[in-house]
DNA sequence: GAAATGACTTCAT
DNA sequence: TATGAAGCCATTT
């Protein structure tokens, strides 16, 4: 599915200490209401290690929450070493995180 | 082939 | 402003 693949070269684009939403990366990618499939095109995510899916929040900026490539733990972790800091509900500060993407 | 599920988002109450 | 229900699209059973 061309699809995925555009969704994981978009992941791969999160610079460090960044995150991004599914909507904006289906945004992104040319599909505004392919939020869900961006999540399932990480979950299938056959470049695990390449693609930083743990860069990748719901809109709210909280983590996925159920299973992800090793536990949510595992997932705010790599983000705190990535110098993204998390709020009290374990949310990240979008207003300071949210990936900006140059324009495309 | 059809129905149900799912790492989400958005409108409506 | 916060909580609830509906919508969307691809994958899976």
């Amino acid at each position: 599915m061309k699809f995925f693949e555009e969704v994981y070269e978009v992941v791969k684009r999160i610079p460090k200490g960044k995150v991004a939403t599914y909507g904006q990366i289906a945004a992104m990618t040319g599909y505004p209401r392919r939020a869900r499939m961006v999540g399932w095109a990480l979950h299938a995510n056959p470049y695990q290690g390449i693609v930083p899916c743990h860069r990748v929040v719901n809109r709210k900026g909280e983590l996925s929450g159920g299973f992800a490539f090793g536990g949510p733990e595992v997932q705010k972790m790599l983000l705190e070493k990535e110098g993204i800091i998390f709020n009290e509900d374990g949310i990240i500060n979008l207003e300071k995180y949210l990936w900006k993407p140059d324009k495309a």
